[in-house]
DNA sequence: ACCTGAACACCGTTCAAGT
DNA sequence: ACCTGAACACCGTTCAAGT
């Protein structure tokens, strides 16, 4: 069998896995520096020499972690095709951790995240968009926007939101758009991805500069 | 002078409005059971009485608070101007309460916020709408979205979002649209205003049978 | 009916100490 | 350099008790 030290030394990614987990198992407020260092193992107070802010700064790196897309720049793309990836990677990113939305819909972006909307905006530019600052404030605004309509539908804060719940059950980790629940089998889930669609070439239209 | 007692009874609607200052002013991570009675000069306990299931009643009571709007059936409208009115009155709504944003765009609507919502449905149809309950929820996503990306614009979250800070002053109370920062003085919020108009007819558009 | 006081289990964070 | 243990101030919530 394998020594049990050390166990794996503990990094910031860890944490922040973990952390997700947590926050999409059970929620936001169940996220506990004392839960958190047991899921890894480890003493709560281990958890400050990685993340020096505390708590606060895990807030702010899970944010900034669902809040990251990359999107590959494909250089003769138009502009539409730019802002359709760039707006289906958010929505995925968003939707597999409905713990931590109310972070990324609250939080201004900062770090990586910052970073891919100044790569986003270039691209945008480079495809021929004129305004291309303003087109990313409101693609942000239509993917926030629809992934909060969704996640509420699927029932996911039914008891605990951003806060927490007493003992039911969460429908458990996000895995894309999967396991939602829907009131009596109504609505298949395939609805909410022919809303984006169809919101999104809204969106690119109302874009366009004519 | 007055007499000392009793200083006002406590109720449901004393203790929300408490709560949304304290939120608004300090962030939601401030806002305590105890800090919520000093303010209402009243032990923590004796909230209890009037939300039974304390806490978690509390920020569903919030939620809902910022998230019903009424608007009157003015019967002889179109269905684009029922949606405007409806759109513009849930975000100014949202933006008069920075505090609780997160649990607006995260809670699933219950209660009169849940009635808001079918009488919005209601008078949309009457208009001439075909499929209300979609355009609803078009509308829904908008507002959340293009209020989330006005909140963290602003700066409000800064230090805080869902969470604290530190030490910094927040903005104070949201007054409705007022008291934006701007990184460098650049955004004078009539261009949020703006952005918002022209992004409501791009979705009226969108939502337009043909 | 409405509020209080004391108590309990649990937080975040510090700091000195271990290795 | 990385983690622990004990400690401190503060949480949410209970329950019996006061009025």
């Amino acid at each position: 069998m394998p020594a049990k030290r050390p166990p794996v030394p503990l990094s910031r990614e860890r944490i922040i896995e973990a952390a997700l987990h947590i926050a999409d198992g059970q929620g936001l407020r169940r996220l506990t520096m004392r839960r958190l260092g047991d899921a890894l193992q480890v003493e709560a107070m281990a958890i400050y020499h990685h993340l020096p802010r505390g708590k606060e700064a895990l807030m702010d790196a899970l944010a900034e972690h669902v809040t990251t897309v990359a999107v590959e720049p494909s250089g003769a793309a138009s502009w539409q095709e730019v802002a359709r990836a760039w707006a289906r990677a958010a929505r995925t990113a968003l939707l597999d951790h409905p713990g931590v939305l109310a972070l990324a819909l609250t939080k201004p972006p900062r770090g990586t995240a910052l970073t891919a909307i100044r790569e986003q905006t270039q691209q945008l530019a480079e495809a021929g968009l004129d305004d291309a600052p303003r087109a990313v404030r409101t693609l942000r605004a239509f993917v926030m926007g629809s992934v909060a309509v969704e996640i509420q539908r699927s029932g996911w804060a039914a008891g605990p939101a951003d806060d927490d719940e007493d003992a039911l059950p969460h429908p458990g980790p996000g895995s894309g758009t999967a396991a939602l629940a829907g009131r009596e089998g109504a609505e298949p889930a395939e609805e909410a991805v022919d809303a984006f669609e169809r919101g999104l070439e809204a969106v690119l239209r109302g874009l366009a500069p004519a």
